[in-house]
DNA sequence: ATTTTTCTACGATAATTTTCGTAGAAAAAT
DNA sequence: ATTTTTCTACGAAAATTATCGTAGAAAAAT
Protein backbone atom coordinates (compact mmCIF):
# COMPACT_ATOMS: atom_id res chain seq x y z
CA UNK A 1 0.00 0.00 0.00
CA UNK A 2 1.23 3.69 -0.72
CA UNK A 3 1.85 5.88 1.68
CA UNK A 4 -0.56 8.77 2.41
CA UNK A 5 0.00 11.48 3.07
CA UNK A 6 -1.84 14.36 5.42
CA UNK A 7 -4.11 16.08 2.52
CA UNK A 8 -4.66 13.44 0.84
CA UNK A 9 -6.10 11.36 4.07
CA UNK A 10 -8.04 14.95 4.59
CA UNK A 11 -9.85 14.31 1.67
CA UNK A 12 -10.29 10.49 1.56
CA UNK A 13 -12.26 10.78 5.05
CA UNK A 14 -14.30 13.28 3.35
CA UNK A 15 -15.23 10.81 0.53
CA UNK A 16 -15.44 8.08 3.01
CA UNK A 17 -18.22 10.01 4.95
CA UNK A 18 -19.98 11.91 2.23
CA UNK A 19 -19.88 9.28 -0.68
CA UNK A 20 -19.54 10.26 -4.34
CA UNK A 21 -18.67 14.33 -4.01
CA UNK A 22 -17.52 17.01 -6.38
CA UNK A 23 -14.31 18.94 -6.27
CA UNK A 24 -17.02 21.55 -5.01
CA UNK A 25 -18.13 19.77 -1.94
CA UNK A 26 -15.22 18.29 -0.75
CA UNK A 27 -13.79 21.72 -0.93
CA UNK A 28 -16.66 23.12 1.37
CA UNK A 29 -16.18 20.06 3.43
CA UNK A 30 -12.02 20.68 4.10
CA UNK A 31 -13.04 24.61 4.19
CA UNK A 32 -14.85 23.67 7.69
CA UNK A 33 -11.78 22.72 9.03
CA UNK A 34 -9.00 25.24 7.55
CA UNK A 35 -8.95 27.18 4.79
CA UNK A 36 -8.42 25.73 0.99
CA UNK A 37 -8.14 26.80 -2.11
CA UNK A 38 -10.78 25.67 -4.96
CA UNK A 39 -7.65 24.77 -7.39
CA UNK A 40 -5.93 23.70 -4.34
CA UNK A 41 -8.38 20.46 -3.58
CA UNK A 42 -9.02 19.95 -7.26
CA UNK A 43 -4.96 19.62 -7.86
CA UNK A 44 -4.88 17.21 -4.64
CA UNK A 45 -7.70 15.09 -6.01
CA UNK A 46 -6.66 15.08 -9.53
CA UNK A 47 -3.20 13.63 -7.88
CA UNK A 48 -5.07 11.41 -5.89
CA UNK A 49 -6.89 10.15 -8.93
CA UNK A 50 -3.71 9.44 -11.30
CA UNK A 51 -2.49 7.54 -8.44
CA UNK A 52 -5.04 5.29 -8.14
CA UNK A 53 -6.35 6.55 -4.59
CA UNK A 54 -10.02 7.96 -6.24
CA UNK A 55 -12.30 6.43 -8.87
CA UNK A 56 -13.72 9.47 -11.00
CA UNK A 57 -16.60 9.78 -13.25
CA UNK A 58 -16.10 12.07 -16.46
CA UNK A 59 -19.57 11.81 -18.00
CA UNK A 60 -20.39 14.89 -16.91
CA UNK A 61 -18.98 18.31 -17.15
CA UNK A 62 -18.77 18.13 -13.69
CA UNK A 63 -16.10 15.57 -12.33
CA UNK A 64 -17.60 13.23 -9.48
CA UNK A 65 -15.23 11.57 -7.20
CA UNK A 66 -15.26 8.47 -4.56
CA UNK A 67 -12.61 7.24 -2.94
CA UNK A 68 -11.02 4.02 -4.66
CA UNK A 69 -10.03 2.58 -1.31
CA UNK A 70 -11.21 1.53 2.04
CA UNK A 71 -11.95 3.01 4.56
CA UNK A 72 -11.59 -0.26 6.55
CA UNK A 73 -8.22 -1.36 4.79
CA UNK A 74 -6.81 2.14 5.25
CA UNK A 75 -7.18 2.03 8.73
CA UNK A 76 -5.69 -1.15 9.53
CA UNK A 77 -2.78 -0.42 7.51
CA UNK A 78 -2.58 2.78 9.65
CA UNK A 79 -2.68 1.22 12.78
CA UNK A 80 -0.51 -1.36 11.96
CA UNK A 81 2.02 1.21 10.64
CA UNK A 82 1.64 3.44 13.89
CA UNK A 83 1.72 -0.82 15.75
CA UNK A 84 4.91 -1.07 14.44
CA UNK A 85 6.99 1.92 14.09
CA UNK A 86 6.00 3.58 17.81
CA UNK A 87 4.99 0.11 19.65
CA UNK A 88 7.63 -2.33 18.33
CA UNK A 89 4.65 -4.20 16.81
CA UNK A 90 2.82 -4.87 20.10
CA UNK A 91 -0.73 -4.42 19.68
CA UNK A 92 -1.67 -4.59 23.38
CA UNK A 93 1.02 -1.81 23.94
CA UNK A 94 -0.77 0.13 21.52
CA UNK A 95 -4.00 -0.78 22.91
CA UNK A 96 -3.15 0.59 26.72
CA UNK A 97 -1.98 3.72 25.09
CA UNK A 98 -5.40 4.03 23.62
CA UNK A 99 -7.47 2.95 26.29
CA UNK A 100 -5.00 4.65 29.03
CA UNK A 101 -5.99 7.79 29.73
CA UNK A 102 -8.61 8.31 27.93
CA UNK A 103 -12.74 8.90 28.35
CA UNK A 104 -13.41 5.06 27.31
CA UNK A 105 -16.96 4.90 28.19
CA UNK A 106 -18.99 1.72 29.55
CA UNK A 107 -20.61 0.15 26.47
CA UNK A 108 -17.55 0.55 24.45
CA UNK A 109 -15.43 -1.37 26.95
CA UNK A 110 -17.93 -4.20 26.89
CA UNK A 111 -17.49 -3.99 23.02
CA UNK A 112 -13.98 -4.62 23.95
CA UNK A 113 -14.45 -7.37 26.01
CA UNK A 114 -16.58 -9.34 23.79
CA UNK A 115 -13.90 -8.42 20.86
CA UNK A 116 -11.50 -10.42 23.09
CA UNK A 117 -13.65 -13.05 23.52
CA UNK A 118 -14.09 -13.22 20.03
CA UNK A 119 -10.38 -13.57 19.59
CA UNK A 120 -9.84 -16.28 22.33
CA UNK A 121 -12.90 -18.38 20.84
CA UNK A 122 -12.18 -18.29 17.07
CA UNK A 123 -8.68 -18.68 17.62
CA UNK A 124 -7.96 -20.17 20.61
CA UNK A 125 -5.44 -16.80 21.26
CA UNK A 126 -3.16 -17.85 19.00
CA UNK A 127 0.49 -16.08 19.02
CA UNK B 1 3.44 19.07 20.60
CA UNK B 2 4.93 19.75 17.42
CA UNK B 3 4.71 17.66 14.79
CA UNK B 4 6.86 15.18 14.26
CA UNK B 5 8.50 13.85 11.19
CA UNK B 6 8.79 10.51 10.23
CA UNK B 7 12.84 10.92 10.11
CA UNK B 8 12.40 12.36 13.43
CA UNK B 9 10.49 9.84 14.64
CA UNK B 10 13.20 7.01 13.51
CA UNK B 11 16.05 9.00 15.18
CA UNK B 12 14.04 9.53 18.58
CA UNK B 13 13.26 5.65 18.87
CA UNK B 14 16.40 4.96 18.52
CA UNK B 15 17.64 7.31 21.67
CA UNK B 16 14.96 6.30 23.77
CA UNK B 17 16.56 2.33 22.90
CA UNK B 18 20.34 3.80 23.34
CA UNK B 19 19.60 6.34 25.61
CA UNK B 20 22.23 8.91 25.44
CA UNK B 21 24.41 8.32 22.07
CA UNK B 22 26.88 9.98 19.68
CA UNK B 23 25.93 10.72 16.32
CA UNK B 24 27.90 8.04 15.44
CA UNK B 25 26.41 5.27 17.10
CA UNK B 26 22.77 6.89 16.07
CA UNK B 27 23.97 6.89 12.41
CA UNK B 28 25.14 3.32 12.59
CA UNK B 29 21.34 2.21 14.26
CA UNK B 30 19.64 3.94 11.69
CA UNK B 31 22.06 2.05 8.84
CA UNK B 32 20.47 -1.26 9.96
CA UNK B 33 17.69 -0.13 8.47
CA UNK B 34 18.18 1.96 5.09
CA UNK B 35 21.55 3.63 4.11
CA UNK B 36 22.03 7.27 5.63
CA UNK B 37 24.87 9.30 5.20
CA UNK B 38 26.57 10.60 8.66
CA UNK B 39 26.52 14.07 7.90
CA UNK B 40 22.14 13.53 7.10
CA UNK B 41 22.52 11.89 10.22
CA UNK B 42 24.47 14.78 12.21
CA UNK B 43 22.16 17.21 10.64
CA UNK B 44 18.61 15.98 11.72
CA UNK B 45 20.05 15.77 15.05
CA UNK B 46 21.32 19.67 15.38
CA UNK B 47 17.69 20.47 13.92
CA UNK B 48 15.94 18.34 16.39
CA UNK B 49 18.26 19.76 18.62
CA UNK B 50 17.66 23.10 17.88
CA UNK B 51 13.86 22.33 18.19
CA UNK B 52 13.80 21.18 21.36
CA UNK B 53 13.61 17.53 20.12
CA UNK B 54 17.03 16.67 21.73
CA UNK B 55 18.97 17.74 24.13
CA UNK B 56 22.47 18.08 24.36
CA UNK B 57 25.99 17.11 25.91
CA UNK B 58 28.94 19.40 24.09
CA UNK B 59 31.14 18.73 26.75
CA UNK B 60 33.12 16.83 24.84
CA UNK B 61 34.57 17.20 21.63
CA UNK B 62 31.99 14.82 20.42
CA UNK B 63 28.57 15.66 21.68
CA UNK B 64 25.90 13.56 23.15
CA UNK B 65 22.63 13.26 22.18
CA UNK B 66 19.23 12.39 24.46
CA UNK B 67 15.61 12.44 23.76
CA UNK B 68 14.25 15.38 25.09
CA UNK B 69 10.60 14.13 25.24
CA UNK B 70 9.75 11.02 26.51
CA UNK B 71 8.16 7.76 24.68
CA UNK B 72 5.37 7.46 26.88
CA UNK B 73 4.36 10.82 26.25
CA UNK B 74 4.73 10.65 22.78
CA UNK B 75 3.53 7.51 21.94
CA UNK B 76 -0.11 8.77 23.35
CA UNK B 77 0.13 11.63 20.88
CA UNK B 78 0.84 9.83 18.11
CA UNK B 79 -2.26 7.52 18.79
CA UNK B 80 -5.09 9.98 19.99
CA UNK B 81 -3.83 12.06 16.94
CA UNK B 82 -4.39 8.85 14.89
CA UNK B 83 -7.56 8.24 16.63
CA UNK B 84 -8.69 11.64 15.85
CA UNK B 85 -7.89 11.87 12.86
CA UNK B 86 -8.89 8.06 11.46
CA UNK B 87 -11.32 7.23 13.74
CA UNK B 88 -13.16 9.73 14.63
CA UNK B 89 -11.94 10.14 18.35
CA UNK B 90 -13.64 6.37 19.34
CA UNK B 91 -10.73 4.46 21.19
CA UNK B 92 -12.97 1.37 20.75
CA UNK B 93 -12.81 1.66 16.72
CA UNK B 94 -9.07 2.32 16.91
CA UNK B 95 -8.90 -0.97 19.23
CA UNK B 96 -10.96 -3.33 17.70
CA UNK B 97 -8.68 -2.58 14.29
CA UNK B 98 -5.39 -3.09 16.66
CA UNK B 99 -6.76 -6.63 17.56
CA UNK B 100 -8.65 -7.17 14.98
CA UNK B 101 -6.69 -8.89 12.66
CA UNK B 102 -3.86 -9.60 14.84
CA UNK B 103 -2.33 -12.34 16.19
CA UNK B 104 -2.73 -11.34 20.14
CA UNK B 105 -1.33 -13.93 22.37
CA UNK B 106 -3.28 -15.22 25.14
CA UNK B 107 -1.34 -13.15 28.19
CA UNK B 108 -1.87 -9.74 25.76
CA UNK B 109 -5.68 -10.52 25.97
CA UNK B 110 -5.29 -11.33 29.69
CA UNK B 111 -3.15 -7.83 30.16
CA UNK B 112 -6.01 -5.73 28.08
CA UNK B 113 -8.54 -7.70 30.10
CA UNK B 114 -7.16 -6.47 33.37
CA UNK B 115 -6.44 -2.92 31.97
CA UNK B 116 -10.41 -2.98 31.51
CA UNK B 117 -11.07 -3.81 34.89
CA UNK B 118 -9.07 -0.90 36.31
CA UNK B 119 -10.79 1.18 33.62
CA UNK B 120 -14.05 0.78 34.89
CA UNK B 121 -13.03 0.29 38.39
CA UNK B 122 -11.01 3.61 38.63
CA UNK B 123 -13.15 5.75 36.58
CA UNK B 124 -16.44 3.88 36.87
CA UNK B 125 -16.72 3.63 33.51
CA UNK B 126 -17.30 7.59 32.51
CA UNK B 127 -17.80 8.37 29.04
C1' DA C 1 56.06 15.23 13.01
C1' DT C 2 52.89 13.83 9.46
C1' DT C 3 49.16 11.71 7.88
C1' DT C 4 44.70 9.90 8.52
C1' DT C 5 40.47 9.72 10.76
C1' DT C 6 36.62 11.80 13.22
C1' DC C 7 33.98 15.39 14.44
C1' DT C 8 31.04 19.82 14.04
C1' DA C 9 29.20 23.62 11.44
C1' DC C 10 27.34 25.50 7.50
C1' DG C 11 25.24 26.05 3.23
C1' DA C 12 23.15 24.30 -0.49
C1' DT C 13 20.71 20.95 -3.21
C1' DA C 14 17.24 17.38 -3.87
C1' DA C 15 12.87 15.34 -3.09
C1' DT C 16 8.37 15.58 -1.58
C1' DT C 17 4.14 17.77 -0.63
C1' DT C 18 1.03 21.58 -0.85
C1' DT C 19 -0.67 25.67 -2.79
C1' DC C 20 -2.41 28.54 -6.22
C1' DG C 21 -2.72 31.54 -10.61
C1' DT C 22 -4.09 31.59 -15.32
C1' DA C 23 -6.39 30.05 -19.47
C1' DG C 24 -10.10 28.49 -21.90
C1' DA C 25 -14.42 25.91 -22.41
C1' DA C 26 -19.17 25.05 -20.76
C1' DA C 27 -23.12 26.40 -18.27
C1' DA C 28 -25.96 29.65 -15.95
C1' DA C 29 -27.65 34.11 -15.17
C1' DT C 30 -28.94 38.55 -16.72
C1' DA D 1 -26.71 37.98 -26.86
C1' DT D 2 -23.60 39.30 -23.23
C1' DT D 3 -21.84 38.84 -18.99
C1' DT D 4 -20.84 36.19 -15.05
C1' DT D 5 -20.03 32.02 -12.80
C1' DT D 6 -18.27 27.33 -12.65
C1' DC D 7 -15.59 23.91 -14.30
C1' DT D 8 -11.11 21.39 -15.77
C1' DA D 9 -6.32 21.32 -17.11
C1' DC D 10 -1.80 22.79 -16.65
C1' DG D 11 2.26 24.65 -15.00
C1' DA D 12 4.74 26.67 -11.74
C1' DA D 13 5.79 28.47 -7.16
C1' DA D 14 6.01 27.87 -2.16
C1' DA D 15 6.65 25.20 1.81
C1' DT D 16 8.31 21.38 4.06
C1' DT D 17 11.55 17.46 4.65
C1' DA D 18 15.53 15.01 3.80
C1' DT D 19 20.11 14.60 1.95
C1' DC D 20 24.75 15.52 1.44
C1' DG D 21 29.34 17.97 0.17
C1' DT D 22 32.94 20.77 1.86
C1' DA D 23 35.82 23.10 5.21
C1' DG D 24 38.38 23.33 9.14
C1' DA D 25 39.53 21.95 13.87
C1' DA D 26 40.66 18.20 17.07
C1' DA D 27 42.10 13.65 18.00
C1' DA D 28 44.17 9.40 16.83
C1' DA D 29 47.22 6.66 14.32
C1' DT D 30 51.45 6.01 12.04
Amino acid sequence: MQKLTEAELEILQILWKQGASTVRTVNEALNTQREVGYTTTLKMMQLMFEKGLLKRDESQRTHTYTANISEDVTQKNLVDKLMQSVFGGSAMKLVMQALGNKKTSQEEIKAIRQLLDQIEKEKGGNQ
